[in-house]
DNA sequence: GTAATAGTGTCTATCAGACACTATGGT
DNA sequence: ACCATAGTGTCTGATAGACACTATTAC
């Protein structure tokens, strides 16, 4: 059969890691894991980003790999979840030749609360700041850095912050999340009008009661599918 | 659950592909390459991307993989390359659980007329049309859509066009690039505004001549990154 | 001159930013 | 009444689109 042919290529290791982010405490939070102590393990004992060797016998398709980690960490089924790009090199594990694929997801913090320690007690949440001085495993800090680059580049023009909110949320808290990812206040009136111009959210009847004015509460329009604007929020 | 021994992990295979675009004869082009006849060999006499096996001796890197791969093919050495995104299943090869890591390129067709058929006889452009009637191998067709999805969307709000371009070119050829690309016509006043604007090219010193009055000649001010605009181009 | 393409100017529409203003709850 | 936050209106500036206009070459 073709295995003759194939056997001239020695394979790969192949991986999938995830970076999963929430807002949470006012920052932006990335969930790390402790690799293993045991012997013959990389990098014991380092914080890296959730993820492990693609399952051939589990997974049908890298997607499903990364959901498999993600659930196994979280609890979470159904984030927003996007492929972030694949890093692969000679020098990257000990181990050998190694390629992982690398997905960025995006979690709402409510059901978190539940699960995080209980089911995973080597994962934490780390704001990206602490993470950044950390020293991860492998070539994690290099995948992290492009995962909030890409996270933060494309909360200029895209719907995606509302992905770590509730399913029901106020625009001023929707405002505030964005604010937080990218570092930097917005206008209220200019937010308001472009997140309704572009129909990314709609009024449920409820109200958020508080010490003051309530806030009228909004839910996605499609809770799918980012919404992409035809414009960037302007530089400060 | 406890760490498997690596052992117990089978590999799946590991390919890069590249999506190579170019524009000519007012047509965008990809360039496929026809699948080997020899038995065993899946899909054969198919088109499909150019690519192959990751070879860990002589990779060191994806990156490095699919320039090789690049070079192969077109003798181009320094085009621009972007990471597009993987495709891993149980069932896109016959020949078990694969993943493969698609790059998408833009060369100019310049230097591409001396190698198109010289090196790679069984290499061929097709305008992007033609490719997608081929039935291409493995889920090739999937991945072109793709990358002709990422090229497009970006063209709005990059100049990416003119890396098809050659070193010196004037403003309505740029123009002409973006409108074979985006499939639909630019306003001429408000390109070379937008264009200048963003000091996306540099005019040299050259004009070029032609039947009617001369066009002043450019080149990109940066020829390693693209540019990036604040805003795309508006819907028709 | 004419044909053809290069290049500019003027007007309008859209939308983000700035900022002041009004609205509505709790206390 | 006062505070705090929700929500609106009005003005300005940047820039895309439409479209007419001028500029410069070959013939």
């Amino acid at each position: 059969m073709a295995k003759q042919a194939l056997a001239e290529f020695a394979r790969p290791l192949t991986t999938v890691d995830v970076a999963i982010f929430t807002v949470a405490h006012d920052a932006l939070q990335v969930l790390l894991v402790q690799r293993p102590e045991a012997p013959g393990e990389p990098f014991p004992g380092r914080w890296a980003l959730p993820g492990g060797f693609v399952d051939v016998d589990r997974d049908p398709d890298l997607r499903s790999c990364a959901l498999r980690k993600l659930k196994e960490k979280t609890g979470v089924a159904s984030p927003y979840l996007e492929q972030l790009g694949s890093w692969g090199s000679a020098a990257r594990d000990p181990r050998g030749w190694s390629a992982t694929h690398a997905y960025f997801a995006l979690v709402s913090r409510e059901p978190l609360a539940l699960k995080a320690g209980g089911n995973a007690p080597d994962a934490r949440w780390f704001a990206v700041g602490e993470a950044g001085e950390l020293r991860l495993a492998f070539d994690h800090a290099e995948i992290l850095a492009a995962a909030l680059s890409r996270l933060r580049s494309k909360v200029e023009y895209t719907s995606l912050p509302a992905f770590v909110l509730p399913r029901e949320f106020t625009l001023s808290e929707l405002q505030r999340t964005y604010e937080i990812v990218l570092g930097r206040s917005l206008e209220k009136s200019a937010f308001r009008t472009r997140v309704l111009a572009a129909r990314l959210v709609q009024p449920i009847g409820k109200t958020r009661q508080g010490p003051n004015r309530p806030a009228q509460m909004y839910r996605l329009r499609d809770p799918r599918a980012p919404v992409f604007f035809a414009r960037t929020f302007n530089p400060r």
